[in-house]
DNA sequence: CGGGGGAGTG
């Protein structure tokens, strides 16, 4: 079995996620003598991180670290990076840092760079800043896409709104950075006055771009705008996903439009935690307890897991509802709900 | 091999 044969079978394993045929291929990939394989030992690596077996996508790495390939390097922070690990992403990139014989490239940098966004560590973030102006890796569109997110995570606004207009070369997922930028500031009539700068220098906007703009309008309750932007979108084929789908619950719910709201909700083919929690909530504003306890009840029995938002919602329109005192059946909503919270960890 | 998206209360 040559090693083409068996990267088509790890692919078709990671897909299936089918752990038991996996050690096989990888015992054979042992057996084989393949094991200096980079390639394969990427595919490996990145298996292994989808089944959270982490410490096998390490001992993967440790094989070959000594490889003096850097791919192999970027491999494995992009993993940690990616399932949240941040402080091992680091690690990583710090022991990188000291390698006498490895010479950065331009893939180095976005995963450390979102460890340092997703960590909060801005000053670290800026001495990496420094080093890219210094390299030049700064022209990299990504690497500088991925330097204006971690100073939005960091909420340094500023510095990641400079660094985008500094920008030699952009492309549509700059363009969403800066805009999702401005939204997380709490700017978002500044994030539609890019969004509208993006369209007239000529980018297509995509899901992403759509998903921060709907969010937008939803926060400035400009629901003609909104259904504008959309039906737009619709019309340019732009894909419905359940971010998209969420947003648009969002929008409706805080607009008070909740028939809408419930409208697009049926509509999702996957209904995520986040889509239930948009239209909890928007039931919740209206102070309409009943909906939030049976939407509430129907998502636990539907396999999805509530989380702090869900319960806030639902308690906040428990109490909201001044029929609590009277109406026995309200009463023992809100008590199911309080019990829950208090038999999970919140 | 890398970057970008959604939910609550006070």
């Amino acid at each position: 079995m040559d090693t083409t044969k068996l990267l088509s079978l790890l692919r078709t394993s990671i897909s299936s996620k089918s752990l038991l045929k996996d050690k096989l291929i990888h015992k054979k990939v042992v057996t084989l003598g393949l094991q200096n394989s980079i390639a394969l030992c990427k595919n490996l690596i990145n298996f292994y991180f989808s089944c959270h077996y982490y410490h096998y996508a390490k001992l993967i790495f440790k094989t070959l670290e000594d490889s003096l390939d850097l791919s192999l390097w970027n491999v494995l922070m992009a993993a940690y990076a990616k399932n949240y690990m941040f402080i091992e992403a680091l690690e990583v990139f710090d022991r990188l840092v000291l390698h006498p014989f490895l010479k950065p490239d331009s893939y180095k940098y976005p995963s450390v760079l979102k460890a340092c966004g997703g960590l909060g560590r801005v000053s670290y973030g800026q001495l990496i800043h420094t080093q890219l102006i210094r390299t030049g890796f700064v022209l990299d569109v990504v690497v500088a896409s991925s330097l204006v997110g971690m100073f939005a995570k960091c909420k340094r606004f500023d510095y990641g709104i400079k660094v985008f207009d500094e920008m030699s070369e952009r492309d549509v997922a700059s363009w969403n950075t800066v805009i999702s930028c401005y939204y997380q500031e709490g700017q978002a009539g500044k994030a539609l006055e890019l969004f509208g700068k993006m369209r007239d220098s000529g980018f297509e906007p995509n899901s992403v771009t759509l998903t921060t703009v709907i969010s937008s309008c939803a926060r400035l309750l400009d629901l003609e705008r909104g259904k504008e932007i959309y039906e737009e979108f619709v019309k340019d084929g732009i894909a419905f996903d359940s971010y998209v789908g969420s947003a648009l619950v969002d929008m409706y719910g805080k607009c008070g439009c909740l028939e809408m709201a419930r409208e697009v909700f049926d509509r999702m083919p996957v209904k995520n935690v986040v889509a239930w929690n948009a239209l909890i909530a928007g039931y919740s504003s209206k102070g309409d307890s009943k909906s939030c306890i049976e939407l509430f009840r129907r998502m636990n029995e539907e396999g999805v897991k509530p989380t702090l938002i869900t319960r806030s919602c639902t308690l906040m329109s428990c109490t909201r509802s001044a029929k609590l005192e009277h109406d026995e059946q309200d009463k023992s909503s809100f008590l199911e709900c309080y019990d829950i919270r208090i038999c999970d960890s919140w």
